[in-house]
DNA sequence: CTGTATCCCTCTTGATACTG
DNA sequence: CAGTATCAAGAGGGATACAG
Protein backbone atom coordinates (compact mmCIF):
# COMPACT_ATOMS: atom_id res chain seq x y z
CA UNK A 1 0.00 0.00 0.00
CA UNK A 2 1.55 3.30 -0.88
CA UNK A 3 -1.08 5.72 -0.24
CA UNK A 4 -0.01 9.34 1.09
CA UNK A 5 -1.39 9.14 4.50
CA UNK A 6 -4.99 8.95 3.84
CA UNK A 7 -5.72 10.92 6.90
CA UNK A 8 -8.97 9.13 7.27
CA UNK A 9 -10.65 11.09 5.42
CA UNK A 10 -10.97 8.77 2.14
CA UNK A 11 -11.77 5.91 4.55
CA UNK A 12 -14.91 7.96 5.72
CA UNK A 13 -15.70 9.24 2.30
CA UNK A 14 -15.99 5.42 1.33
CA UNK A 15 -18.25 4.79 4.11
CA UNK A 16 -20.51 7.69 3.84
CA UNK A 17 -20.75 6.40 -0.02
CA UNK A 18 -22.58 3.28 1.22
CA UNK A 19 -24.49 4.60 3.42
CA UNK A 20 -26.02 7.64 0.92
CA UNK A 21 -26.40 4.51 -2.15
CA UNK A 22 -28.87 3.26 1.29
CA UNK A 23 -30.24 6.49 2.01
CA UNK A 24 -29.70 8.59 -0.39
CA UNK A 25 -33.02 8.12 -2.01
CA UNK A 26 -35.84 10.54 -0.43
CA UNK A 27 -38.49 7.40 -0.39
CA UNK A 28 -36.35 5.31 1.60
CA UNK A 29 -35.87 7.89 4.26
CA UNK A 30 -39.49 8.59 3.81
CA UNK A 31 -40.89 4.99 4.57
CA UNK A 32 -38.79 4.15 7.37
CA UNK A 33 -39.79 7.43 9.18
CA UNK A 34 -43.54 6.50 8.33
CA UNK A 35 -42.65 3.33 10.00
CA UNK A 36 -41.53 4.75 13.22
CA UNK A 37 -44.95 5.56 14.34
CA UNK A 38 -45.83 1.98 13.70
CA UNK A 39 -46.35 -0.95 10.91
CA UNK A 40 -48.89 -0.04 8.20
CA UNK A 41 -50.05 -1.54 4.74
CA UNK A 42 -48.93 -0.93 1.59
CA UNK A 43 -51.55 1.75 0.45
CA UNK A 44 -51.45 3.01 3.92
CA UNK A 45 -47.84 3.83 3.22
CA UNK A 46 -48.58 5.09 -0.03
CA UNK A 47 -51.64 7.43 1.50
CA UNK A 48 -49.79 8.62 4.17
CA UNK A 49 -46.66 9.53 2.05
CA UNK A 50 -48.25 10.74 -0.84
CA UNK A 51 -47.08 11.31 -4.45
CA UNK A 52 -45.30 8.02 -4.07
CA UNK A 53 -45.96 6.15 -7.24
CA UNK A 54 -47.13 2.98 -6.47
CA UNK A 55 -43.92 1.44 -8.19
CA UNK A 56 -41.56 3.33 -6.35
CA UNK A 57 -42.70 2.04 -2.86
CA UNK A 58 -42.82 -1.50 -4.12
CA UNK A 59 -39.26 -0.88 -4.80
CA UNK A 60 -38.27 0.55 -1.96
CA UNK A 61 -40.05 -1.41 0.26
CA UNK A 62 -38.25 -4.80 -1.57
CA UNK A 63 -35.57 -2.74 -0.93
CA UNK A 64 -35.47 -2.58 2.18
CA UNK A 65 -37.13 -5.68 3.02
CA UNK A 66 -33.28 -7.27 1.42
CA UNK A 67 -31.61 -5.07 3.75
CA UNK A 68 -33.47 -6.36 6.64
CA UNK A 69 -34.68 -2.80 7.37
CA UNK A 70 -38.70 -4.21 7.34
CA UNK A 71 -40.74 -7.10 7.94
CA UNK A 72 -43.24 -7.90 5.17
CA UNK A 73 -45.99 -9.98 6.75
CA UNK A 74 -48.53 -11.33 4.03
CA UNK A 75 -51.56 -11.99 5.94
CA UNK A 76 -53.49 -15.21 3.31
CA UNK A 77 -57.13 -13.04 3.24
CA UNK A 78 -58.66 -11.79 0.33
CA UNK A 79 -57.99 -9.60 -0.82
CA UNK A 80 -54.03 -9.98 0.34
CA UNK A 81 -53.00 -7.42 3.01
CA UNK A 82 -49.26 -6.91 3.16
CA UNK A 83 -47.77 -5.09 6.49
CA UNK A 84 -44.48 -3.52 6.41
CA UNK A 85 -42.58 -2.86 9.60
CA UNK A 86 -39.39 -1.91 10.88
CA UNK A 87 -37.38 -4.19 11.89
CA UNK A 88 -34.35 -3.63 14.83
CA UNK A 89 -32.22 -2.55 12.11
CA UNK A 90 -34.76 -0.13 10.91
CA UNK A 91 -35.56 1.45 14.05
CA UNK A 92 -32.10 2.13 14.68
CA UNK A 93 -31.29 3.98 11.36
CA UNK A 94 -34.37 6.21 12.58
CA UNK A 95 -32.18 7.58 15.40
CA UNK A 96 -29.52 9.08 13.53
CA UNK A 97 -32.58 10.17 10.93
CA UNK A 98 -34.18 11.94 13.86
CA UNK A 99 -30.38 13.54 14.76
CA UNK A 100 -30.92 14.89 10.52
CA UNK A 101 -34.02 16.17 10.93
CA UNK A 102 -33.43 18.08 13.79
CA UNK A 103 -30.50 19.57 12.90
CA UNK A 104 -33.20 20.83 9.58
CA UNK A 105 -35.80 21.58 11.92
CA UNK A 106 -32.93 24.14 13.51
CA UNK A 107 -31.15 25.39 10.16
CA UNK A 108 -34.05 24.91 7.81
CA UNK A 109 -34.99 28.27 7.63
CA UNK A 110 -31.21 30.15 8.11
CA UNK A 111 -30.22 28.11 4.75
CA UNK A 112 -32.96 29.41 3.32
CA UNK A 113 -32.31 33.14 4.33
CA UNK A 114 -28.70 32.39 3.04
CA UNK A 115 -30.11 31.37 -0.54
CA UNK A 116 -32.36 34.36 -0.61
CA UNK A 117 -29.07 36.74 0.22
CA UNK A 118 -26.98 34.73 -1.86
CA UNK A 119 -29.39 35.23 -5.04
CA UNK A 120 -29.95 38.65 -4.20
CA UNK A 121 -26.63 39.42 -3.88
CA UNK A 122 -26.00 37.67 -7.42
CA UNK A 123 -28.59 39.28 -8.93
CA UNK A 124 -27.24 43.02 -7.92
CA UNK A 125 -23.78 42.13 -8.52
CA UNK A 126 -23.66 43.30 -12.33
CA UNK A 127 -25.21 46.71 -11.13
CA UNK A 128 -23.96 47.26 -7.47
CA UNK A 129 -23.06 50.55 -7.81
CA UNK A 130 -26.28 51.55 -9.32
CA UNK A 131 -28.13 51.09 -6.60
CA UNK B 1 -57.18 23.59 8.14
CA UNK B 2 -59.43 20.04 7.85
CA UNK B 3 -56.55 17.95 8.03
CA UNK B 4 -57.41 14.71 9.75
CA UNK B 5 -54.77 14.24 12.51
CA UNK B 6 -51.52 13.98 10.56
CA UNK B 7 -49.84 13.03 13.76
CA UNK B 8 -46.72 14.60 12.55
CA UNK B 9 -45.67 12.12 10.60
CA UNK B 10 -46.82 14.33 7.34
CA UNK B 11 -44.95 17.42 9.11
CA UNK B 12 -41.72 14.90 9.01
CA UNK B 13 -42.26 13.88 5.52
CA UNK B 14 -41.67 17.26 4.39
CA UNK B 15 -38.65 18.36 6.54
CA UNK B 16 -36.98 14.90 5.87
CA UNK B 17 -37.92 16.02 1.87
CA UNK B 18 -35.82 19.47 2.37
CA UNK B 19 -32.92 18.23 4.04
CA UNK B 20 -32.54 15.05 1.50
CA UNK B 21 -32.56 17.63 -1.32
CA UNK B 22 -29.81 19.33 0.25
CA UNK B 23 -27.56 16.34 1.39
CA UNK B 24 -29.29 13.88 -0.46
CA UNK B 25 -26.42 13.83 -2.80
CA UNK B 26 -23.25 12.04 -2.09
CA UNK B 27 -21.18 14.81 -3.46
CA UNK B 28 -22.35 17.24 -1.15
CA UNK B 29 -21.62 15.12 1.76
CA UNK B 30 -18.37 13.93 0.86
CA UNK B 31 -16.98 17.44 0.44
CA UNK B 32 -18.76 18.48 4.37
CA UNK B 33 -16.43 15.36 5.23
CA UNK B 34 -13.89 16.70 3.78
CA UNK B 35 -13.70 19.95 4.61
CA UNK B 36 -14.63 19.16 8.18
CA UNK B 37 -11.02 17.72 9.01
CA UNK B 38 -9.31 21.96 7.06
CA UNK B 39 -10.38 24.05 4.73
CA UNK B 40 -9.10 23.26 1.53
CA UNK B 41 -7.88 24.14 -2.35
CA UNK B 42 -10.37 23.53 -5.21
CA UNK B 43 -8.11 20.76 -6.26
CA UNK B 44 -7.22 19.25 -3.18
CA UNK B 45 -10.36 18.90 -2.56
CA UNK B 46 -11.22 17.12 -5.96
CA UNK B 47 -7.84 14.78 -5.32
CA UNK B 48 -8.80 14.16 -1.20
CA UNK B 49 -12.48 12.99 -2.92
CA UNK B 50 -11.14 11.85 -5.81
CA UNK B 51 -13.65 10.34 -8.70
CA UNK B 52 -15.87 13.58 -8.90
CA UNK B 53 -15.32 15.46 -11.75
CA UNK B 54 -14.08 18.87 -12.45
CA UNK B 55 -17.86 20.02 -13.25
CA UNK B 56 -19.91 18.38 -10.31
CA UNK B 57 -17.40 20.10 -7.63
CA UNK B 58 -18.08 23.21 -8.90
CA UNK B 59 -21.38 23.26 -9.02
CA UNK B 60 -21.67 21.28 -5.25
CA UNK B 61 -19.58 24.09 -3.89
CA UNK B 62 -21.83 26.63 -5.48
CA UNK B 63 -24.44 25.18 -3.67
CA UNK B 64 -23.00 24.78 -0.77
CA UNK B 65 -21.65 28.35 -0.87
CA UNK B 66 -25.32 29.61 -1.68
CA UNK B 67 -26.82 27.33 1.21
CA UNK B 68 -23.94 29.24 3.78
CA UNK B 69 -22.81 25.79 4.45
CA UNK B 70 -18.67 26.82 3.35
CA UNK B 71 -17.10 30.08 2.74
CA UNK B 72 -15.11 30.78 -0.48
CA UNK B 73 -12.26 32.37 -0.07
CA UNK B 74 -10.17 33.93 -3.20
CA UNK B 75 -6.59 35.20 -2.72
CA UNK B 76 -5.98 37.20 -5.73
CA UNK B 77 -2.37 35.51 -6.31
CA UNK B 78 -1.40 34.16 -10.15
CA UNK B 79 -2.60 31.50 -10.62
CA UNK B 80 -5.73 32.46 -8.41
CA UNK B 81 -6.17 30.25 -5.30
CA UNK B 82 -9.45 29.41 -3.80
CA UNK B 83 -9.79 28.07 -0.46
CA UNK B 84 -12.84 26.77 0.51
CA UNK B 85 -13.99 26.18 4.67
CA UNK B 86 -16.62 25.36 6.45
CA UNK B 87 -18.63 27.58 8.08
CA UNK B 88 -20.81 27.33 11.64
CA UNK B 89 -24.08 25.98 9.52
CA UNK B 90 -21.04 23.62 7.88
CA UNK B 91 -20.22 22.12 10.71
CA UNK B 92 -23.26 21.89 12.63
CA UNK B 93 -24.46 19.76 9.72
CA UNK B 94 -20.71 17.36 10.01
CA UNK B 95 -23.02 16.16 13.74
CA UNK B 96 -25.42 14.55 12.32
CA UNK B 97 -23.74 13.36 9.48
CA UNK B 98 -21.05 12.14 11.78
CA UNK B 99 -24.33 9.95 13.81
CA UNK B 100 -24.99 8.93 9.95
CA UNK B 101 -21.47 7.07 9.38
CA UNK B 102 -21.55 5.79 12.87
CA UNK B 103 -24.50 3.91 11.95
CA UNK B 104 -23.01 2.78 8.83
CA UNK B 105 -19.99 1.81 10.64
CA UNK B 106 -22.39 -0.44 13.00
CA UNK B 107 -24.29 -1.94 10.55
CA UNK B 108 -23.52 -1.98 7.37
CA UNK B 109 -21.64 -5.15 7.58
CA UNK B 110 -24.80 -6.86 8.77
CA UNK B 111 -26.66 -5.29 5.79
CA UNK B 112 -24.45 -6.63 3.47
CA UNK B 113 -25.62 -9.87 5.22
CA UNK B 114 -29.09 -9.63 4.99
CA UNK B 115 -29.00 -8.61 1.15
CA UNK B 116 -26.75 -11.98 0.55
CA UNK B 117 -29.40 -14.22 2.58
CA UNK B 118 -31.95 -12.36 0.86
CA UNK B 119 -30.69 -12.97 -2.64
CA UNK B 120 -30.05 -16.51 -1.43
CA UNK B 121 -33.24 -17.49 -0.40
CA UNK B 122 -34.66 -16.15 -3.53
CA UNK B 123 -32.51 -17.89 -5.42
CA UNK B 124 -33.32 -20.82 -3.52
CA UNK B 125 -37.18 -20.35 -3.21
CA UNK B 126 -38.20 -22.05 -6.49
CA UNK B 127 -37.25 -25.33 -4.72
CA UNK B 128 -37.43 -24.88 -0.95
CA UNK B 129 -38.73 -28.15 0.05
CA UNK B 130 -34.78 -29.32 -0.63
CA UNK B 131 -33.52 -27.95 2.05
C1' DC C 1 -55.31 -4.90 -2.19
C1' DT C 2 -50.69 -5.77 -3.60
C1' DG C 3 -47.42 -6.24 -6.99
C1' DT C 4 -45.28 -6.48 -11.91
C1' DA C 5 -44.09 -4.88 -16.59
C1' DT C 6 -43.75 -1.40 -20.05
C1' DC C 7 -43.09 3.06 -21.89
C1' DC C 8 -41.26 7.56 -21.64
C1' DC C 9 -39.32 11.59 -20.09
C1' DT C 10 -36.47 14.44 -17.13
C1' DC C 11 -32.65 15.27 -14.41
C1' DT C 12 -28.21 14.19 -13.16
C1' DT C 13 -23.54 13.34 -14.25
C1' DG C 14 -19.25 12.78 -16.71
C1' DA C 15 -16.14 14.01 -20.51
C1' DT C 16 -14.22 17.43 -23.06
C1' DA C 17 -12.68 21.75 -24.42
C1' DC C 18 -12.10 26.45 -23.56
C1' DT C 19 -11.49 31.10 -20.60
C1' DG C 20 -9.52 34.17 -16.95
C1' DC D 1 -5.36 26.82 -10.68
C1' DA D 2 -10.18 27.74 -10.82
C1' DG D 3 -14.22 27.94 -13.36
C1' DT D 4 -17.58 27.79 -17.45
C1' DA D 5 -20.02 25.79 -21.47
C1' DT D 6 -21.58 22.22 -24.32
C1' DC D 7 -22.86 17.65 -25.44
C1' DA D 8 -23.96 12.79 -24.83
C1' DA D 9 -25.30 8.99 -21.94
C1' DG D 10 -27.49 6.76 -18.22
C1' DA D 11 -30.17 6.34 -14.12
C1' DG D 12 -34.31 7.62 -11.71
C1' DG D 13 -38.92 8.13 -11.38
C1' DG D 14 -43.90 8.68 -12.93
C1' DA D 15 -48.05 6.96 -15.51
C1' DT D 16 -50.41 3.32 -17.11
C1' DA D 17 -52.08 -1.15 -17.77
C1' DC D 18 -52.24 -5.63 -16.30
C1' DA D 19 -51.89 -9.95 -13.04
C1' DG D 20 -52.50 -12.68 -8.70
Amino acid sequence: MDMPAPTGVTANCRRMSSVLSLIGDKWTVMIVMVLIERPRRFNDIKRTIGGISQQMLTRTLKALDRDGMVNRTVHPTVPPQVEYALTELGYSLAEPLRALGAWAGAHLEEIDGNRVRYDTVKGDELGKSAF
